[in-house]
DNA sequence: CGTCGAGTTGATTCCTATCAATTGAGGTGG
DNA sequence: CCACCTCAATTGATAGGAATCAACTCGACG
């Protein structure tokens, strides 16, 4: 499941390593808002680029916590299981995003992160990133802004799946993913879905049926053109009204 | 709805200021594991008390940041709005819990932040707090945790909204509120419920009939005694079970 | 060509929402 | 002290949305 690092040469340990400053993602990513100097301070405690194969686990629940994870390729699922055994997906995680501040408070990993494509992440050791903070202050505060941004996340989710309707969810889904997208300067209409249908079914609360009941809707609605896992958003205004809970006459 | 502070004299302010470590919930707040040094650097930076009656606004959404809050007494609720006007509740805060933490992010308050009963926050200045980070790193430690906590607190919440039967998220409910009312130091059988059936039905993405059938078959069941907002739990093994999302014949 | 897994579509069921009526508690004022 | 009002909560009847169960399609792959 890991790469092979047994004996690396100097070049290739200089290879592994990460650097945020070449990193395009660094305008997103933890090093955001650093200078020069600051960002070299943060690429020396950074550990190796780690890939991690489709399907593979990153950490598992309950694993001991170490590293936050950077992901600088590919894309994530995280999950929680309960005691009953069921499985709920948390959150689906792209490029420039960090895996893990939830094992913080316990020193434990709480889900399982797991690569939904050949994916590649960049190791941060938290007790060195801690050792950063207290001459770092920029750095800190972004990475508060981050661990922020993770709740508020959450709570957006909770209104969801909280208050949301099938329809209703499955396009707030979308126009985040859309929105996301668009940040990271790719096309926020045409994309690929990374995650299965019912990977889409146990974020939003709903089964696989009616995920697929849905894209079929809106394909008839031509709010959305669908073909295997690509999709393309025909009609954003309409879909993001369906997000915010305007009434829409189908 | 603030306490008149006109004109105080010493006696008076000092009496206003909140003392980290004469507060009964020290070790459950943030100045948690902190020596006598620091907790007095820390209390140096905490501003007044502030009383907020009942029903009162602590802060609302859009607010500017720039108070965290540690509740020192009373409870309170956090509530999104989204554009269609429809609210969500992301939360029920107690003595010794953290308010404003999703506000980092933007520098804006995301959420409403109401008092279920007449009760009393510390100010935390956050910009004086992260003046504080860079020389007490136990105090960071300890706040990163109280983020942390944050997201897997609303992480098991999008477990219980995206997997868990009416009947399910209303035993998690109340076990988990037994287990807070515990970690305080009260009984976690026997107490009041500070919200009503509907902010209750709310948060769990039900209805306040729903809620209200769920506690006649409980009651019907021998579960838990209910009058009015008064609440006993008589089967707490069967009620964590049921929560944890075992099977159980009735 | 057969198998396997992912996804689609249809028929039916069931849980919870919705609608509606009633009860109860707390507060006010005559 | 009791009648009255109001709001919260309970209980019942019905409806509706999504789950469940089931059959089928499609594409990938050996």
């Amino acid at each position: 499941m890991l790469e092979k690092t047994s004996s690396p040469s100097d070049l290739s340990v200089k290879a592994l390593r990460a650097s945020c400053s070449t990193c395009s993602m660094h305008q997103l990513c933890l090093p955001m808002g650093l200078g020069e100097n600051d960002m070299d301070r943060l690429d020396q405690i950074i550990g190796r680029r780690r890939k991690v194969p489709r399907d593979g686990h990153l950490y598992r629940m309950n694993d001991p916590f170490t590293n936050l994870y950077a992901i600088r390729l590919g894309h994530f699922k995280t999950c929680q299981i309960n005691a009953g055994g069921e499985q709920q997906i948390t959150g689906f995680q792209m490029t420039g995003e960090l895996l893990g501040m939830d094992a913080i408070s316990t020193d434990r990993h709480h889900c399982d992160a797991i690569a939904l494509e050949d994916s590649e992440v960049c190791e941060i050791p938290f007790q060195r990133l801690e050792e950063l903070f207290g001459t770092m202050p920029t750095l800190l505060r972004h990475f508060h802004r981050m661990m922020s941004q993770e709740i508020t996340r959450e709570q957006s989710v909770m209104l969801l799946l909280g208050n949301m309707r099938a329809e209703q969810r499955f396009a707030a889904f979308l126009v985040n993913l859309a929105s996301r997208y668009n940040t990271r300067g790719y096309s926020s209409t045409s994309f690929q879905l990374r995650m299965s249908r019912e990977d889409i079914g146990n974020y939003l609360g709903l089964t696989i049926e009616s995920i697929s009941r849905l894209l079929s809707k809106f394909k008839k609605q031509e709010l959305l053109k669908v073909n295997n896992r690509h999709i393309e958003l025909l009609d954003m205004p309409t879909l993001k009204a369906m997000a915010a809970g305007n009434e829409v006459c189908g």
